[in-house]
DNA sequence: AGGTTATATGAACATGTGTTCAGAAAAAAG
DNA sequence: CTTTTTTCTGAACACATGTTCATATAACCT
């Protein structure tokens, strides 16, 4: 046997980014091999390599595409002069796109140790991007003394590791909706950065 | 060749421990190899299996004791009437007591989906119990009128990486004391959990 | 000193790894 | 229908994997 029938490049390609995706995210990129991808896509592993020049791309690629995402779609966001609504804008921002992602969420900061030191530089600098935009929110915040933070540098990293935190226990079924986690998170992240 | 010369137990077992708690925290525990651990240790693989069942065992072990000398070291902490003491104090404990074991912390929360099953309910167990201290912290304070969390659950969980995020930028020869930062980190949780 | 035990070696086992590639067959083009 | 191109198979490569075990030797005991 060889070509099969109903093959095609279009189906194929995302078929193996979102296989890709999922087991990366389940059992770990290093715990996931190329024939348990192409298993999952209904395919040999040596035609994974039509797609693909090698494992350490696909890691690369998606956590690449995961981060220009999060950058694009922040960029279309309002960028309200005062500083408090666009924390606010920031939190609520943050909370619903990385919990519409949990897999690339969860593959962009577990397996940053898997990527060669190049493909690493270049993930750091897209996170660091992001990381920015939040910092120049609470320093703006301070100048206009509506924010007492001592050091903005590390507010920042504190309120995203909090609401990173929101994608280790939220579940669409469960008690609380999106609304209000957004408005208690919201609670916190203003009180804890408040003058 | 067999037994080499100044081989003993008492320090080979150790040497095995830590050469996988390095190993496991800097590659990941699917990454790592018994040929690897051996191999740091100065010894042949063969070797490892007089003092672990299974690679499996030292993870497992690891975790297992890290978080209870993580409750161990918790119950030893006086407990004042007052929330507001009590949470400071947690606040404290928790970065020093993170800060001071980075590696057996990161393995703790980033190797649980290698656990099998059953070993993980009993790791997943230990973080609840330790959660569970802050979260009664936290029922008390908004009990005696001095929180003001909507949910102290969510308010537990979001603390708690908050103050794990620590763990992700800090450098000993950074510009930031250990005193530094948690006056700085007590500084948000206490306004972030004000009433 | 000699005998026993603890601790290591190193080869072996069966299986899995990422990746390559000649060839086959389906789809598209003429 | 015939030719060309796209897409896949299946075998192969060289090496790595966790684990077991007979065997050898250093350390300890009497």
């Amino acid at each position: 046997m060889a070509r099969t029938q109903g093959s095609h490049s279009d189906i194929t390609g995302p078929r193996i980014r979102k296989a890709a995706l999922r087991l990366f995210a389940q059992y770990g990129f290093a715990a996931v091999s190329m024939r348990q991808i192409a298993k999952e896509v209904g395919v040999q592993a040596g035609a994974l390599y039509n797609y693909v020049p090698d494992k350490q791309s696909m890691l690369f690629g998606l956590m690449q595409s995961h981060m220009e995402e999060l950058l694009a779609a922040r960029a279309e966001r309002p960028a309200p002069r005062d500083a408090m609504e666009r924390l606010r804008d920031f939190v609520g921002f943050h909370i619903r796109f990385h919990l519409e992602r949990p897999e690339e969420v969860f593959i962009a900061y577990m397996e940053l140790r898997n990527l060669t030191d190049e493909n690493f530089t270049q993930v750091e600098a897209l996170r660091r991007a992001y990381e920015n935009q939040l910092e120049e929110i609470l320093r703006d915040g301070v100048a206009q003394g509506v924010f007492g933070v001592p050091d903005t540098k590390i507010a920042t990293l504190a309120v995203i590791a909090m609401l990173n935190g929101v994608n280790t226990w939220y579940r669409r079924e469960g008690r609380l909706s999106l609304d209000e986690v957004e408005t208690i998170y919201w609670d916190m992240v203003r009180k804890a950065v408040a003058a």
